[in-house]
DNA sequence: TTGTAGGCGTTATCAT
DNA sequence: ATGATAACGCCTACAA
């Protein structure tokens, strides 16, 4: 019960082994180069002392740290508690694993994403819902650091993985169109923070796919039918609800995340409105939640989990340097109709007030 | 456009600017000790250079890594699928960012949590779900790394997190006890994968508790109506299907996960079973989505965010020498009653078989 | 206010 | 099969 000795080093295993330190390193990374005696007398020694290779220095010397960064704005707390986030955690962390290589999470220090990136041991990045042309991309950029931007928009030059918004999210207002809803409520992401005003791209995207399906209708949105809340249960039913005080009656909700969507279902019963026959919801994402909600959500599908594979493939060939076919075939997203989505009552309610 | 050229040091910033390598390393970390003139140049040479401290030489110097570590046993995929972990990660980043730290996900690399603490450069880790003697744990222990235990057993001098388990899951059983039931499906966790036979200690706590409950209503468990299962959406519906195709007719449902029980209350309603009517729900953790089911979850809360947060302190208290208070008492958990509980019918069927 | 020199613990090169 | 020595890039007494 040693309390606070000196952690030993692969001198001391040197010493104690009657060896070079070069022959420790060899016995711990290179044993087939040692007379099997020796290698196992070294370890021997080693474990009686309590010796491990300092994982910092092995990182210096081999100018490798074996470990990928995930960089997003947001606070890690929020993160975690994302659903569509965590899952997309899940399928970096899968092929992360597969590879042998370490994950950090990286966020802004004391606010800056900057001091974030400067303390982090990484060999590259993974890099979340940034624009391109956000400050602390152009930093890392800078920095040399490899780096896959993922929910961005497309570059040249800068590989980054692109799923169809635009594409899914007319999918999913047409559908509601088809079913005869005339007046739909959107539900779009708030704005990250400290994006420095920088608008969400994903965000723009959806609702531009959202205003493609009403034009191909001979409709238009109206502005006063967009509301902005942040994505997460709570947030979709805090803004339903204001929703309805605002005087807005609508048949259906168009929201940019399955976990507004659930908080929108959540908030409309409370208002007694039956899902879907009062009042029909479409979500986005497709979370694990969204087979299990009752009644189960009909929303847009996207690859989330192979979204995270994907981003660390090609991660880890820009940091070996081997330049595999990074070409941007976007992901494909689709429509799952469920049982959220029902056609509009004969005459909706076409008021805005009262 | 420089491609692959050698990335810039402290030196090549000091001979560029003229001076020595001190006073660049001043310039970034004693600003206060230099002619601010002379700062200010560095730091501009250091800008047009893209120079940035190297991270690893940093640690490697200060002897720090201001990062700390959660060391679980299981994939990290599941583990970010998992609400409950999710949570609390939540929370442990939230304590982390808090402190100036970085955090780091530590799993097992080609099976083994050894190799993966070998590689991972932390200044502490918080082990989740082990028990104290698991083999993985002597040894973090044996390298003198700064450790916290959540989840697991109690041991002196030991820091651990507890939480109380039992008397949490005595209440669920006695609140569906008191309804009047008595045909009651217990889903427990499956022991973790790898865990080399060592008994889940959380699952053998709460079934501790629930034993509790019986007991004090003069009854108790029956084997056959214990069930285990992956603590998922998907593990709680399917060990439900299970049980109702081996004859079980329970009335009522023990869940020792809110997942777990979300997914039994999906599966009772593919059996034509009502919620709570029919069928009665407890689960266990108390996590966002449990209030936004429908029916809305009666389950045991526990302070998972703050359980986070604990560890966080805790071990940054450790990694500082700043022994503080770690007296352990015990997290308190309580009985959260919602919607999915209602008294048993009269007469409650009691077979077995069909 | 700034510079000199040694140390942090490891791996890699090149001998022997 | 093993050893001496020089990186790796930074920090920090101590000296000037």
């Amino acid at each position: 019960v040693g309390g606070t000795t000196k952690r030993p080093t692969i001198a001391d295993v040197a010493d104690a082994a009657g060896v070079s330190k070069t022959t420790v390193s060899f016995a711990f990374n290179r044993p087939g180069r040692l007379a099997p005696a020796t290698a196992l007398r070294i370890h021997d020694v080693a474990d009686s002392l309590g010796y491990r290779p300092h994982p910092v220095a092995r990182m210096l010397a081999n100018r490798r740290t074996r470990t990928i960064g995930i960089l997003t704005p947001q606070t890690l707390s929020v993160i975690f508690e994302n659903p569509h986030f965590a899952a997309f955690s899940a399928g970096v962390a899968t092929a992360v694993q597969a590879s042998g290589y370490g994950l950090q999470f990286i966020s802004p220090v004391h606010g800056s994403l900057a001091r974030g990136i400067g303390w982090a041991t990484v060999d590259g990045v993974i890099v979340v819902g940034l624009s391109p042309r956000h400050r602390e991309v152009e930093h890392v950029r800078r920095v040399g650091l490899p780096m896959v931007l993922v929910d961005s928009a497309a570059v040249p030059d800068q590989p980054s993985i692109q799923i169809d918004d635009v594409g899914g999210a007319q999918l999913a207002a047409e559908h509601l169109l088809s079913l005869g809803h005339r007046s739909v409520l959107i539900l779009s992401f708030e704005p990250p923070e400290g994006c420095g005003g920088e608008a969400d791209v994903v965000a723009t995207r959806r609702l531009t796919g959202y205003q493609a399906g009403f034009r191909a209708a001979g409709l238009r949105l109206r502005d006063t039918w967009v509301l902005a809340a942040p994505s997460t249960i709570a947030g979709g039913a805090a803004a339903f609800h204001r929703s309805w005080e605002d005087g807005l009656r609508p048949t259906a909700v168009l929201a940019m995340s399955d976990a507004m969507a659930v908080g929108a279902m959540q908030a409309a019963r409370e208002h007694g409105l039956a899902v879907p026959s009062d009042l029909s919801v479409v979500g986005f994402d497709d979370i694990e939640l969204a087979r299990f909600t009752d009644p189960s959500l009909t929303t847009v599908h996207q690859p989330i989990h192979r979204k995270g594979e994907q981003a660390v493939e090609w991660l880890i060939a820009l940091i070996d340097g081997s330049r595999r076919s990074m070409a941007g075939e976007r992901l494909a997203t689709r429509l799952v109709v469920r049982s959220s989505t029902a056609p509009a009552l004969a005459a909706p309610p076409r008021t805005e007030r009262g």
